[in-house]
RNA sequence: CGGAGUGUAGCGCAGUCUGGUAGCGCACCUGGUUUGGGACCAGGGGGUCGAAGGUUCGAGUCCUUUCACUCCGACCA
């Protein structure tokens, strides 16, 4: 891609109102654009590309653990959510309308009615079990305080997964190989986090675990071993402080976390409350075990610039960057650097590397600036030393320069990216 | 829902006290010069001043009502 053509519309200016890093370069960086505040915002390409990848690590991983996407309707009936009793518990979160027919529908915050009444009318046998659907797509939540940019809007993006089982057993069994799959895919998006024991909240049912993003910014207190994985939410283990013994004999250390992702043992609270059920071996008919489990996908994108940013700007990592390369031509002018900077441009889309070409007319030092608050990983700069052979490939961490023959750049990029 | 603020160009703001031609910075357009750290000069475009009503010869400014947004708190994936 050619940034002439990219609509970026990155900014020197932060909105008066963001305090978080994600919140201020996401905004400055053009991924992301507010649509008249309180929550909502809109995906700019760049924004939408950063989203697209995150999302495809997500899916990846899930469906490698044997999970199945769907698509549930996006309006929701509201009888569902009577059936389930949420209908009254859930409050004011719940956005509400009528049709023209004055028929009651919502916006689903999170979906285990629909899931439910999806597989109530498709399953019917313990033979059909276990399944494992999930979703990627829009949630609506009517926040009281929306605040922090893509950190808590009230529409997100949200993965939200339900599996159906014939025992208890058998979904606790999912629920440690969905444990397991996060963990994959928090470490694939390069995040520092942890599993914690939760408080399971609205959503109902015995045993969550949440995953938390590290970082000072975060809203959730949590207690963590640094000797062994421990870690609990300072809700549920009230009664632990800072410095406390482990199970493991290190001391515990109080910190900050951002939920991104939450699973839960469910049971057959939903199935019950819906009359969803299969036939058992012994040919009765028996409510399914379930389990249901959630990632925040927009929610990741602030979390991974939250942990990873520096005074410049973003700094996204592999799996979640926009772009793998940007190359930099210092002088638009100098016909050889053009040349050399189209050279590589077309070596790098043949070998499939998602590279960008900054061909602007302006000035080195505005490019460089919106180089690194954009965040790519890798950047070659075509510029001055070029007469005498060189150019520079730079790491956007610590944005560490190094300098390269340009006979040898393609290799060396080759090696690199 | 309690407390505190703010609504003026795409973004950030001044002007409101003390009524009298709608301003500044960034961004944008045209021409020229410039090209290793957010260039410079000259010219230019863009506004129902959140909305409604009122006072007045005259309202961004004063009065009334209303809506929205932000921050602190409570709440929350």
């Amino acid at each position: 891609m050619r940034y002439s053509r990219l609509l970026v519309p990155t900014s020197k200016e932060a909105p008066s109102d963001a305090v978080l890093a994600s919140h201020i370069y996401l905004m400055r960086g053009g991924y992301i654009q507010s649509v008249g505040g309180s929550g909502l915002y809109n995906y700019l390409p760049l924004g939408k590309k950063v989203l697209d990848r995150v999302r495809q690590v997500v899916k990846e991983e899930l469906d490698n653990a044997g999970c199945q996407e769907v698509s549930l309707s996006f309006v929701t009936p509201t009888s569902l959510w009577e059936e389930s009793g949420r209908a009254e518990e859930y409050g004011k979160e719940l956005l509400r309308f009528k049709d023209r027919k004055e028929n009651d529908y919502l916006l689903s915050p999170t979906n285990e009615e629909a899931m439910v009444n999806l597989v109530r009318q498709t399953v019917k046998s313990y033979k059909q079990l276990p399944l494992n659907l999930y979703q990627i797509n829009l949630k609506f939540r009517d926040e009281i305080r929306p605040r922090f940019g893509l950190m808590r809007g009230r529409e997100f993006l949200m993965k939200d997964a339900y599996s159906f089982h014939a025992n208890f057993d058998d979904m606790q069994r999912e629920f440690a190989v969905m444990e397991e799959t996060y963990k994959k895919i928090f470490t694939r998006l390069g995040l520092n986090f942890r599993v914690v024991q939760a408080d399971s909240g609205q959503i109902g049912g015995d045993g969550s675990k949440e995953f938390m993003i590290l970082a000072d910014s975060g809203e959730d207190d949590i207690v963590v071993c640094d000797a062994c994985d421990y870690g609990a939410n300072v809700e549920v283990a009230e009664d632990i402080k800072e410095g406390d013994i482990c199970e493991c004999g290190a001391p515990l250390r109080l910190t900050k976390g951002i939920e991104a992702g939450h699973i839960f043992q469910l049971g057959t609270k939903y199935s019950e409350a819906l009359k969803a059920t299969f036939l058992n071996d012994q040919g009765k008919a028996q409510a399914y075990e379930m389990g249901t489990y959630g990632i925040g996908v927009s929610r990741l994108l602030a979390g991974i610039i939250e942990q990873n940013h520096d005074d410049k700007g973003c700094i996204w990592t592999k799996e979640s960057a926009p772009f793998d390369l940007y190359i930099l031509i210092s002088n638009i002018k100098d016909e050889a650097q053009v040349t050399l900077a189209e050279e590589i441009y077309e070596a790098m889309k043949a070998q499939g590397v998602d590279v960008v070409l900054d061909d602007r007319k302006d000035r080195f030092g505005a490019k460089m600036k919106d180089y690194e608050l954009l965040g790519i990983p890798h950047a070659v700069v075509i510029g001055k030393k070029l007469v005498d052979g060189q150019v520079e490939f730079i790491s956007r961490v610590g944005m560490e320069k190094e300098e390269v023959p340009s006979e040898n750049i393609l290799t060396v990029l080759k090696e690199r990216l």
